[in-house]
DNA sequence: TTGTAAGCGTTATCAA
DNA sequence: TTGATAACGCTTACAA
């Protein structure tokens, strides 16, 4: 690997003109810019990146840490991020947090970037505590944590719950079942509350034999609802706490030959892409992925610029009527552009 | 940010001692080593990732880049790629290239990382080879090229192709159009010839206005088919070179009233996910891209351990016979994990 | 306009 | 068992 040094040399100058031709500074000879340049060249020569970040202690590139990379629930919110990072001139790292002990927690402890957007149920809150910094700060999107240089971007889940749950108590259903995700998640519990508020709100209570775990995957759901279904003991209803467990509930419906919405209805959260696309298709909370994406991202860059006025937001949510719980479907088909439904059920503040 | 100098000082003892003992060497006195450990709690410290990497010159991190780390087509990518290196104790860090001139080739150049996989086609193949170092080779997963530390992990596009198309003209259809993809694309480029080569083989040749330009998106493949239909220029079944503007093109006919497959049969390449919950469900080319990641992982790690028996690899593909062209849909439904058909894949060299 | 030299936070070598 | 000290490759005062 040829150095600036090599460079130097090659050229016949020191290493800081190496430096100063290298990086288009002023205050060098254009015959001596042009003999580093050609010896740059001639060595291929690539900087150190590593050796450049330790020096001006930046690294122009921001990290984001997702519980599961590959999972389909985050090309929105990627979206909305990266749309921000490019147009500030940073680059964005994505890692996955896989595992009890995410080996991905080096990396924010180590600080390899300038900041840090995270959504990893599995990566905790202590953790996220200790590595703030002043000069690193960190967007928490999975959970409500204020701290010094913590914020955190996301949606009203228990309120958002409330809501889903509601919709289907006024449907009329009664016997309605919570499928939900890691314990741990303050997403999950939250989500939790708001379906256990709903109940009571009617005078109903939380029956524990509908309280499935789904561990949030698509498989969980498929393996819940599949057992509940084998036992018999199937509520009218399913409150989903993501919908890659609400299609997995499907699908073991499915298989078993239950009609949804007719015989049991699913109401999912997030809105994923497929959420439109399955038969029947999803009902479900939408989360403005895109915008919390990029209100992370502003955020970082407002924080990286002393902007005081810095402040943790809680974005809408929106519930999407589609075809799972019987009644009504406003929306199916379109161009799947995330512009349909702004008009419809209801958009509220928190 | 406490260094490993505070830490010292607080402790008591020199730098190197700090070291040692934060870094659990013998030679220790156990006394001294909790003092410094102590001091290390207290002031918070961890350790400059940056630094240490800048000394050892070595990262334990490999790099992916994708041309849209938001596309739905990488879930089972990332996966198998995050399988290999989590099974070796490294750290996956993907970016993607958006644009003309991606910012991301930095990351590359700068070798932040001990080694890259590329798939992203917006990255030339000129910068590829002037990255490419003893210690820091590059797997590309969109393009067929080989040399010093640079290896290719893929499937032969045309020949998939051809046996798309094949299937097509076998059921009887002669008028088939082309839904293609960036020009620049290898990948498209190759599935073009395919198309070319299948219809010349039954003496048919390539119609210029059925060869539609969809950039791989569905946007793309939804605004082409949509102009066409307008001209009412359909022709009787779409070859398109990925899933995306496939589906972009079924919403298109869909819009118009135009049944599929009865009056346009379509076929897409890559089976993503939502491949198989549209309606009707799409007829496509599967990319074993589970098996493509861990691959290009492996390889990786290989040329990591100086093996030197590491070569190019090509994947085998599969052609999803599902409802969009009509006829026998063989697979459709199931849990939809990926695993159906893993024991049809072979591996070839090259 | 160019060069010398300090230093970013580590790890590693060698003496003490 | 510990401590000086020299790197790693770069940027940047400051001096020449």
């Amino acid at each position: 690997m040829a150095t600036i040094k090599d460079v130097a040399k090659l050229a016949g100058v020191s290493i800081s003109t190496a430096s100063l031709a290298l990086n288009n500074q002023p205050h060098v000879r254009e015959e001596t810019r042009k003999k580093v340049l050609e010896a740059a060249k001639q060595l291929n020569y690539q900087p150190n990146g590593i050796a450049r970040d330790l020096k001006s202690s930046k690294t122009y590139t921001i990290g984001l840490i997702l519980a599961d990379l590959a999972g389909p629930f985050y090309s929105e919110l990627i979206r909305g991020i990266q749309d921000v990072t490019a147009s500030n001139g940073y680059d964005l790292v994505a890692l996955s947090a896989v595992g009890e002990n995410p080996k991905s927690v080096r990396y924010i402890q180590e600080k390899r970037t300038d900041g840090m957007i995270i959504m990893a149920h599995n990566i905790s809150t202590e953790m996220i505590r200790k590595a703030a910094r002043p000069d690193f700060p960190i967007i928490v999107l999975d959970r409500k944590m204020e701290a010094d240089h913590i914020y955190s971007v996301g949606v009203d889940n228990r309120k958002a719950a409330f809501e889903a749950v509601s919709y289907l108590l006024k449907k009329g259903y009664r016997r309605i079942g919570y499928l939900g995700g890691p314990s741990n998640s303050t997403d999950n519990q939250q989500r939790f509350l708001g379906y256990r508020d709903a109940l009571k709100a009617q005078g109903l209570k939380v029956e524990p034999k509908w309280c499935l775990q789904g561990r949030f995957v698509k498989e969980g759901g498929y393996q819940a609802v599949k057992l509940l279904a084998a036992q018999d003991l199937l509520p009218e209803a399913i409150f989903s706490a993501n919908d890659e467990m609400a299609i997995g509930a499907m699908e073991a419906l499915e298989e078993r030959g239950i009609k949804v919405p007719q015989e049991v209805a699913i109401v999912g959260f997030d809105d994923i892409q497929l959420a439109r696309y399955v038969r029947p298709a999803l009902t479900t909370v939408r989360q403005p992925m895109y915008d919390m994406g990029s209100m992370a991202a502003s955020l970082l860059f407002r924080l990286f610029q002393k902007d005081r006025s810095v402040r943790s937001v809680m974005l809408e949510t929106e519930l999407i009527i589609r075809e799972s719980c019987g009644g009504n479907p406003s929306i199916s088909g379109g161009m799947g552009n995330g512009m349909e439904g702004s008009d419809r059920w209801s958009l509220r503040n928190v």
